[in-house]
DNA sequence: GCCCAGGTGGGTA
DNA sequence: TACCCACATGGG
């Protein structure tokens, strides 16, 4: 990892993307519930397919940790098929919702209460939540200062030179936390800029993620020399 | 028809 | 530790 140069140039991808595509808004969901739900739902799919399963999910009143925790496995399968994987994302939720109840009453509000670090660790330990999961549920549903890197977030910063790909997930992460403030507003808006540029980057030509920023980088910057992309 | 998406867990060497 | 593979739908 190029750490001696790409810690302060966080700063700057975050200012040219927060002008370019102003806040995000994130997570798109009504409760904490329903973000910590979308968050297992999204792995490894496509957002537009998770909505169709939040949607069938919310149709049922499925979108409650009660009603969730009382629906059979095959059921909830059934219904977030849109979203793929449903038998393994369909177990994942149980396991989720199971960990609620048994950790916490079945309140996310509860969870809150916790320490980051403790928390972060109890939601690992959950079976189908991995590093990912685990701080967009910590960020987005339950507001803790946890930066989420996610496989746009390495495919872009490779792109900016920043990253040479063969960084761990905690060494992305600690990347981040390490150079930017620890806030949950900052953090909230910066990931959800990432997937922005990506999408829109990656809607044609995935491979040239992180172009569009670079030009943006270098006439935001016209002082520095950030790292060519490669052919 | 082919490729890929906001991962994770389990098996194997 | 480091790979490899299964898990699956829907859109471009």
């Amino acid at each position: 990892m190029r750490r001696s140069t790409g810690g302060s140039r966080l700063h700057s991808v975050y200012e040219i993307l927060f002008s370019g595509f102003g806040p995000q808004g994130w997570w798109p969901a009504r409760t904490s519930f329903e973000v910590a739900v979308g968050a297992i739902l999204t792995q490894n799919a496509a957002w537009s397919n998770v909505e169709k399963a939040i949607a069938n999910l919310e149709s049922e009143g499925l979108l409650l940790p009660d009603a969730m925790r009382g629906v059979s496995e095959k059921r909830l399968a059934r219904l977030i098929r849109p979203s793929g994987y449903f038998n393994i994302k369909a177990k994942k939720l149980k396991a989720f919702v199971n960990f609620m109840f048994d950790e916490f009453g079945g309140d996310l509000k509860a969870m809150r209460e916790d320490g980051l670090k403790e928390l972060r660790s109890k939601l690992l330990s959950v079976w189908g939540v991995g590093p990912e999961t685990a701080d967009s549920i910590l960020l987005y549903a339950l507001e803790k200062p946890s930066f989420v890197v996610d496989a746009y977030t390495k495919r872009l910063f490779c792109r900016l030179g920043v990253l040479d790909g063969s960084e761990s997930y905690d060494e992305v992460k600690r990347l981040f936390e390490e150079n930017l403030p620890k806030s949950v507003e900052l953090y909230n808006e910066y990931h959800a800029l990432i997937v922005e540029q990506c999408k829109r980057a990656c809607l044609k030509s995935r491979p040239r993620c992180g172009e569009c920023l670079l030009r943006a980088y270098c006439r935001f910057k016209p002082s520095s020399s950030p790292t060519r992309p490669r052919p």
